[in-house]
DNA sequence: TTTTGAGTTGTTCGA
DNA sequence: GTCGAACAACTCAAA
């Protein structure tokens, strides 16, 4: 017997772009071989879909600060394009590698398990962990065994289970094989906009990577999370933790977001409840997700088949633009665009607006969201889109049609959240500022709106839409009655 | 098995 | 201006 060096092992970055509470990397590690840290760009989409554009914008950073980490603890990060089982194959025959480690991503399980399977052919051992969720899924069932349909007693249920597991701290240093393989280069997978740049304000706000997830998580612990459950719902209050992008790339684990927030001052409790309860919405929306895998595409509630949608190009384009007429869903759709972010109450009303007023498949919504949110999640994204639109778990009751005057009059009372992201309404009076439409004329002249022209006058009238929208849920629940 | 209470985020109407 | 009721009925989860 010599003692011989172990073999190399292949370490597959997915949807999970950190050094800190990886499990995978851990294991990796342990092994006491060389680690090959991989990216690998998959030709074909998931089974929830491609990256949207700002996903990959936030993709290019991101993988910029991991292979600035890996570099710093003594490695490389591989980038390589190609189905990945040849990638992995190609790997393993350059390093010696026998063994492929990941941590497990919920929504391409049933592309991992043929992975795996096609990689078993090529003698190499595809070896997954958890740390995506605060529970592994399936943790978490009723008493009878099931999963639960409705997040409260989901939400019971995981509080009882006791706190998640312990975070793995980052490793010190990741052991490199002698011979480094071939890289490609990032900015050969142009995955920035140049043409135009669309993604110019992106960086105003976010920092791709670890560091940036730290940064905003002490941030909110620091300065927010104090008034998180009155100032989470104003759009003009930075009060919610900007983690979601950072969760959705798996910059940062929710079990870490856990222990953070573990030994704060007691006054603080209330607080922090609320935030781990947002934060178990994406355990409960992966539940969902891996009981129906196209959560995106088909109707939780099939009875919604049914429901006759509307489609006018034109409206959902205005939509898209943020030139509805309706300043708060204007200013939602705008910050959309500008940043990649929406906060998540104008999230529910400009989703609200594009499914109640317009009628509009909630598909569409949920697409484009997907491709313009940096922190697109294929379950959080679907499940809560199916939420407004009545077709999702825990559904809304369907007479509940966002008022957008009333939602803007609520909950940006000011107008503040309006005046920034829809400038051309910043000097009108606060009385009209999510009404325009109802301000007198020398009202609007004082601000330098001339509505039609530097302004869109509404593009629907919303009780002539309320009404319509009620009409086509009471005949979708006849219809399934009589089905 | 049956029963019971409850279900993220709302709006409108009439007193 | 404020307040409670109505808006449907159904499914879920636990007792």
């Amino acid at each position: 017997m010599t003692a011989e060096q172990p073999p190399a092992a292949i370490l597959w970055f997915r949807r999970d772009l950190r050094l800190d509470d990886n499990a995978a990397l851990h294991a990796a590690i342990e092994t006491g071989g060389a680690v090959v840290p991989v990216y690998i760009r998959e030709p074909e989409g998931h089974n929830i879909g491609p990256l949207g554009g700002a996903q990959e914008w936030w993709l290019h950073h991101s993988l910029e600060a991991l292979r600035k980490a890996v570099r710093e603890l003594g490695s490389d990060l591989v980038l390589r394009t190609g189905a990945a089982v040849d990638v992995l194959a190609d790997l393993a025959h350059e390093t010696g590698a026998q063994t492929v480690f990941i941590n497990r991503a919920y929504e391409r399980d049933e592309q991992d398990r043929k992975i795996a399977a096609d990689l078993d052919a090529k003698e190499l051992r595809l070896t997954a962990f958890h740390g995506k969720l605060l529970h592994p899924p399936g943790r978490i069932k009723t008493g009878s065994g099931g999963s639960f349909k409705v997040f409260t007693p989901f939400w019971n249920a995981m509080q009882k289970l006791g706190e998640p597991r312990e975070p793995i701290a980052a490793p010190t240093r990741i052991p490199a094989p002698k011979h480094f393989p071939k890289s490609q280069s990032l900015n050969s997978w142009a995955l920035l906009p140049s043409k135009p740049d669309w993604a110019a304000h992106f960086s105003d706000l976010w920092t791709p990577g670890e560091q940036g997830a730290k940064e905003k998580l002490e941030a909110f612990i620091g300065n927010h999370l104090h008034d998180y459950k009155r100032g989470r719902d104003l759009p003009a209050i930075d009060a919610t933790s900007n983690l979601s992008a950072h969760l959705a790339h798996g910059e940062i684990t929710p079990a870490r977001l856990w222990h953070a927030t573990r030994d704060l001052p007691r006054s603080a409790a209330e607080n922090v409840g609320h935030f781990r309860r947002e934060v178990a919405w994406r355990d409960f929306c992966y539940s969902l997700l891996s009981e129906k895998p196209r959560l995106d595409e088909e109707n939780w509630d099939r009875k919604f088949d049914a429901m006759e949608w509307l489609y006018d190009a034109d409206e959902f384009t205005a939509w898209t633009r943020g030139q509805t007429g309706y300043p708060i869903v204007d200013a939602g759709m705008r910050q959309l665009w500008k940043y990649g972010f929406m906060h998540n109450r104008v999230r529910m009303i400009t989703a609200s607006f594009l499914i109640k007023d317009l009628m509009i498949d909630w598909r569409k919504g949920e697409k484009w969201f997907r491709d313009a949110l940096v922190d697109a999640d294929p379950a959080n994204n679907a499940g809560n889109w199916q939420w407004v639109a009545g077709s999702g778990a825990d559904a809304s009751p369907f007479f509940r049609v966002f008022n957008p005057v009333l939602q803007g009059e609520k909950f940006d009372p000011d107008g503040t959240y309006v005046r920034e992201h829809v400038p051309e309404l910043a000097k009108l009076d606060k009385k009209y500022i999510h009404k325009p439409f109802d301000a007198p004329p020398q009202t609007l002249a004082k601000a330098g709106i001339e509505l039609g022209t530097t302004y869109p006058k509404p593009m629907i009238d919303h009780g002539f839409a309320r009404d319509r929208a009620l009409a086509a849920y009471k005949r979708l629940r006849g219809a399934a009655e009589e089905g």
